[in-house]
RNA sequence: GGGCGGUUAGCUCAGUUGGAAGAGCACCUGCUUUACACGCAGGGGGUCACUGGUUCGAGCCCAGUACCGCCCA
């Protein structure tokens, strides 16, 4: 270590992340260590694809921990001496992204339609090249060590063309289509959107009585419905088949009020008897539920709302033109007018909204294309039962597969002009289906784009360059791992899957993990729109990368967490603990000459430390590798504060100021493993200490990762070393107990070479052949009297204790004794009550 | 309406195959101990939501209730 290193280090007496993290990233940067060359095969390889946050994106908690995650699986596979490869890229998003530029445009005066399709395609471009890159600095704040060279966009033209590609094979294979059928329609978008991107709320609407004259009769059908603007499509009334008070008039008509058209009265099972009068108003144009309905009994479907949520001249001369709103109000009078409104209630019932656009969805009919499920659900399904792929928490396995059995027609087309658009082309009567655009004159393409789910369905093989056959694919796919939020299981994971068997050969990820949710700090959802959200950039800032990523692991436990300030200090913390303990040990030792001599020490703490150090190895390589992360980050934490710090370090401190070279030895051994082990958590203060370490030959992004060595682990030395540690914080209990006063060494009668010499030393008790009035006894050792001491608290305290342990003793005693308890407890369970009762005997012996 | 998860210390959460309730933070008491006050030492604090059952023994298993949250209709 040169002079200026050691008087930075001498007077650094904090982990000053700020300062530091970039300088550090940048080191990583230029020595290329996260742009693995194309060799070996995937199976050989370690290969994550990240999630492509939206390019309109902004980094969240959601990537923070997900980026975490990731980044320590991958720096923990590429330090094994895999060659890894983790995928960066974004998602044009494009509904999000349209929406952005059309709002940006529209502050500047200017409408998308005005300008026209192409002129929009390119003002988007624009805005891309601009702001569109943001989160991928972000990343690189968190640390991740992504591929920046390999970087993709879903519009890059090679993924256009994959994108194409698929649409294209799967039209062949006959499971694309296009169909007039019911979609959610948000009026404010002015597109179809999937029904995962639909959200339901609570509404309190009213709930209308209309009295449907049945024909020929002087009976009435009364109906009930939210929505009596959207009567002028019904097409039947439909009442249930074992519903005795309508038996007689099923197969007969009444008659729509306002409009005068014959409804044929139909049964079907679907109407609930229960539900108002029981008989169902069938809406085959404007309900989900009622246009399959209208299907299984072939009923002609009316549109009177059109796509701008207006009503249509179908909906007759008094209504046309009104917004949906203004017709129910005017429908309502004309019912009243007609004298058939019979009912008016208030009711609560769920709504669809779009999450995109925050309208109220319009269920409408419109052409579209269309992706049949069914087929490609089959072997993805299979791929999970069997264990191809592993969906882990195991409870979302069961998930999966519920909502893959029954998988219905994926709606792909989107009414956008930013995106994919359809390689569908028409001529007249013709339609061609192609890669490229035919020959010949005259072809005028869909207007319409894909849902941006299906370009990201692709995501984890369009990356690596399919279809070409890239040394990427060979090198990298299948990938291994996946981590996602669960709310995209069946928006995103499951698609993967199909699309990877379907056209990349073989599942696309090992392992699927469904991440915790990150709650607000007050369990409110973190969100945008409540001012919910918390910015992982201003707790990176105030706190360092480290120790959000430390803390972001440590929160995430199996099921959702409230956001934990603490747990991110605690990384804090760490960090800053790392920091010093390497201090001490590396201004206070001299590295040995001759490296390749092992670390083979005789002292019993060496050997303790050393054992405990090989069992965090190995506890916390089996925890990363179940993504238990969130026991991982505190077995880390719990080593490095307890083991190393308060005590080995302690112990030691006397063998390091007198320059004792085993210590050293054993100290610079302990350091280089723990900064390893504790890297892929904490990569920044990791490296960082690591330029100080006599070892280092190079970064520690690239140093072998820790394997657990079994031979220095041993049991015998951690229950010694882990005895005279409980003895040692009895003999501090028992002095704080008494009022003894720090700088005072007690004394004690007792054979000192019984035990470790730092007992004495850390309880400062000095044990020996002493004469005097012996107090009190702890573990055999007498306590003798002085003047310190606080007589009247020991005989208080001494009193409490025998309470305590008498109760204690009594229920034992008890349990041995119940005849059962003895005969149906296993053996070594009546042993060790046995046992107890001799240790509590013991100790009311010693207390006198 | 169907399904899933949760309820453990003041707070946020752990708790392996059923066998004397844990961590971090907060709190209290000490400590300018030459790595670290983002620290060290010691300490207090729990009817494990409720009711019943199985068991020698239940935070854990079973049945039910209440409340909170999520997913799908």
């Amino acid at each position: 270590m040169d002079e200026a290193a050691r008087k930075k280090l001498e007077e650094t007496t904090r982990w000053e992340p700020a300062e530091t993290e970039a300088r550090i990233f940048a080191e990583w940067m230029e020595g290329g260590y996260f742009h693995p060359e194309a060799t070996g095969t995937a199976d050989e390889n370690y290969s994550i694809a990240i999630p492509p946050p939206n390019v309109t994106g902004v980094l969240h908690m959601g990537h923070a921990l997900n980026g975490s995650m990731q980044d320590a699986l991958i720096r923990m596979n590429r330090m094994s001496g895999k060659n890894t490869l983790w995928i960066l890229g974004m998602d044009h998003a494009g509904i999000a992204t349209q929406t952005v530029v059309e709002k940006k445009l529209k502050s500047e005066g200017i409408s998308r339609h005005e300008i026209g399709r192409e002129a929009f395609t390119e003002k988007v471009w624009e805005w891309k090249e601009q702001y569109g890159g943001s989160i991928r600095e972000q990343y690189q704040r968190l640390g991740a060590s992504v591929d920046y060279e390999r970087e993709r966009f879903t519009l890059d033209e090679g993924y256009a063309l994959a994108v194409r590609k698929v649409f294209t094979a799967l039209y062949e294979k006959g499971y694309i289509y296009r169909d007039n059928y019911m979609v959610n329609w948000d009026p404010g978008s002015q597109s179809a959107i999937s029904d995962l991107e639909v959200v339901n709320e609570e509404m309190t609407d009213t709930l209308f009585s209309i009295d449907y004259p049945v024909e020929g009769t002087d009976r009435v059908l009364t109906v009930a419905t939210v929505r009596p603007e959207t009567m002028m499509a019904d097409t039947a009334v439909a009442v249930n088949p074992k519903d005795e008070r309508y038996a007689d008039l099923i197969g007969g008509h009444c008659i729509l009020p306002l409009v005068g058209r014959r409804l044929p009265i139909i049964a079907d099972d679907h109407v609930d008897i229960e539900f108002g009068t029981g008989a169902l108003k069938i809406t085959p144009g404007h309900d989900v539920n009622d246009f399959e309905i209208g299907r299984r009994h072939g009923l002609e479907e009316i549109s009177v709302i059109g796509e701008d949520g207006r009503m249509t001249a179908a909906a007759g001369e008094r209504f046309e033109g009104m917004s949906v709103a203004e017709a129910q109000v005017e429908v309502v009078k004309a019912l009243k007018e007609e004298g058939v409104l019979s009912g008016e209630e208030e009711y609560v019932h769920s709504v669809p909204f779009s999450e995109r656009s925050g309208e109220r969805i319009e269920p409408l009919i419109s052409l579209q294309w269309f992706c049949q499920m069914d087929k490609l659900a089959e072997p993805a399904i299979k791929a999970v039962e069997d264990g191809r792929v592993n969906i882990a928490p195991e409870q979302w396995t069961r998930v999966y597969l519920n909502w893959m059995r029954e998988i219905r027609p994926w709606c792909v087309s989107r009414q956008l002009w930013w995106g994919h658009r359809i390689p569908v082309w028409y001529r007249g009567d013709e339609t061609y289906v192609g890669e490229e655009p035919p020959e010949g004159e005259g072809w005028v393409q869909d207007e319409d784009v894909l849902d941006t789910w299906f370009s990201s369905a692709i995501w984890p093989f369009a990356t690596l360059g399919w279809p070409e056959e890239t040394p990427e694919m060979k090198a990298f796919y299948p990938t291994d791992f996946l981590t996602t939020a669960r709310e995209i299981l069946f928006l995103w994971v499951a698609r993967m899957i199909m699309t990877g068997i379907e056209f990349a050969g073989d599942v696309p990820f090992r392992d699927v993990y469904v991440h915790s949710v990150i709650q607000a700090r007050d369990g409110r959802r973190m969100s945008k729109s409540l001012g919910t959200g918390i910015d992982p950039l201003g707790e990176i800032e105030e706190h360092g990368a480290d120790a959000l990523r430390f803390g972001l692991l440590a929160m995430s436990s199996t099921q959702d967490v409230r956001y934990s300030d603490a747990k991110v200090q605690q990384g804090r913390d760490l960090a800053t603990k790392l920091w010093n303990a390497s201090r001490l040990i590396l201004l206070n030792t001299e590295a040995p000459e001759d490296r390749s001599v092992p670390v083979t020490p005789i002292a019993l703490e060496d050997r303790w430390i050393l054992s405990r150090l090989e069992s965090t190895v190995a506890t916390y390589t089996r925890l990363v590798n179940e993504y238990d992360f969130a026991h991982a980050a505190q077995e880390l934490y719990s080593f490095v504060f307890s083991d190393l710090c308060d005590w080995y370090l302690e112990i030691a401190k006397p063998r390091i100021y007198d320059g004792d070279p085993e210590i050293a030895q054993v100290l610079l051994h302990t350091l280089e493993r723990t900064l390893a082990l504790a890297h892929p958590v904490m990569p920044f203060v990791t490296e960082a200490i690591w330029a100080y370490h006599p070892y280092r030959e190079g970064h520690l992004v690239i140093h072998p990762f820790p394997e657990t060595d079994e031979s220095r682990i041993s049991e015998v030395v951690e229950e010694e070393v882990g005895g005279a540690i409980a003895l040692t914080r009895q003999l501090r209990g028992w002095r704080d107990m008494a009022g003894v006063p720090p700088k005072i060494v007690l004394q004690a009668k007792g054979d000192a070479s019984a035990i470790p010499e730092f007992v004495s030393r850390l309880g400062r008790v000095d044990i020996g052949a002493h004469d005097g009035e012996v107090v009190a006894t702890i573990a055999g050792f007498g306590i003798l009297s002085s003047e310190e001491l606080d007589m009247g608290a020991i005989t208080e305290r001494i009193a409490a204790r025998r309470a305590k342990i008498e109760t204690e003793f009594r229920k034992i005693e008890a349990k041995l004794a119940n005849e059962r308890f003895v005969e149906n407890a296993p053996a070594e369970v009546v042993a060790e009550e046995r046992e107890k009762l001799e240790r509590m005997q013991r100790e009311l012996d010693e207390l006198g």
